[in-house]
DNA sequence: CTTATTATACGATTTATTTCGTACATTGCT
DNA sequence: AGCAATGTACGAAATAAATCGTATAATAAG
């Protein structure tokens, strides 16, 4: 196995989003994408991505002149890893706790309510009944 | 208004959670605490915490020969602010996803699910009933 | 009082990240 | 061919965090 991939910068994860959901880009564009929502020198994305690619966090196709970059690691795993580390080590690795602060503290709407609602359901409907897969969908009318 | 104390690095934030369990102690106990998980010198600890109370993170009491340091910053704020932090950073501000993934790619009890559920119902009658205050025990007998 | 112990203060180093200037290569025009 | 435009590569500075050595002050023990 070559490695897992690194946890990613605060910079890199912002250039991981544009890759995520743009889906694969050049230096230009990712850098067009920052740009709107902060300063940032060209060269400076273009550092970065050229360090993600050493780190394995993005692949590139370097065929013509302009290279161009993709994500090499999926946004569940990312944040699925940028998580753990969170709820570790600000929440003495209680996922519990991390919820309840979550919801607790803020106001969280009727419909995400329902939606998390849903997604406890299905939970215990796996913890139940360990056989029956349920889908990847995200909501299976209840 | 003195100006709100600033996110805590790691390093600060590991400091904190000692000084919130513990409660207010000197270098050398916060130290002792730290040690017990990795190595870490005493100057340290001492260095990070004098950074620690002139950000105001801390605040100390310094009678007697050696001082005497005390979060002054509540824990629940400073992981309110964190997670605020957090979220943004990795899901785009949506507290929804976060606890999504949160409860998702995870094994979570029988009992924390149904905390969860307590929760919920909590802050939908809140929301139903506003005046309706909510005691802030944590888990009542079911 | 003298010495060993235990503190604090603080400078300096190391490491990681972000930032950007500048050099150089390639392409497309005219 | 010559030049402007657009890329990449890379070194180096700026910033932030963590680490620790060493100087020095206060106290306690003998």
């Amino acid at each position: 196995m070559p490695k897992a991939p690194p946890k990613p910068t605060d910079s890199e994860l912002e250039i991981l989003q544009v890759l995520w959901q743009h889906g694969p880009a050049t230096v230009r564009t990712v850098n067009e994408e920052l740009s709107k929502r902060r300063e940032v020198g060209y060269t400076t994305t273009l550092k970065i991505m050229q360090l993600m690619l050493e780190k394995g966090l993005v692949s590139r196709d370097d065929e013509g002149r302009s290279h161009v970059y993709r994500a090499a690691v999926r946004e569940q795993d990312t944040q699925g890893l940028l998580l753990d580390k969170f709820v570790a080590a600000t929440f003495g690795g209680s996922a519990l706790k991390l919820v309840m602060q979550a919801l607790g503290n803020r106001k969280t709407s009727a419909d995400e309510l329902a939606q998390i609602r849903r997604l406890l359901n299905d939970i215990e409907i796996q913890n139940a009944n360990p056989s029956t897969s349920t889908s990847d969908d995200d909501a299976p009318a209840a």
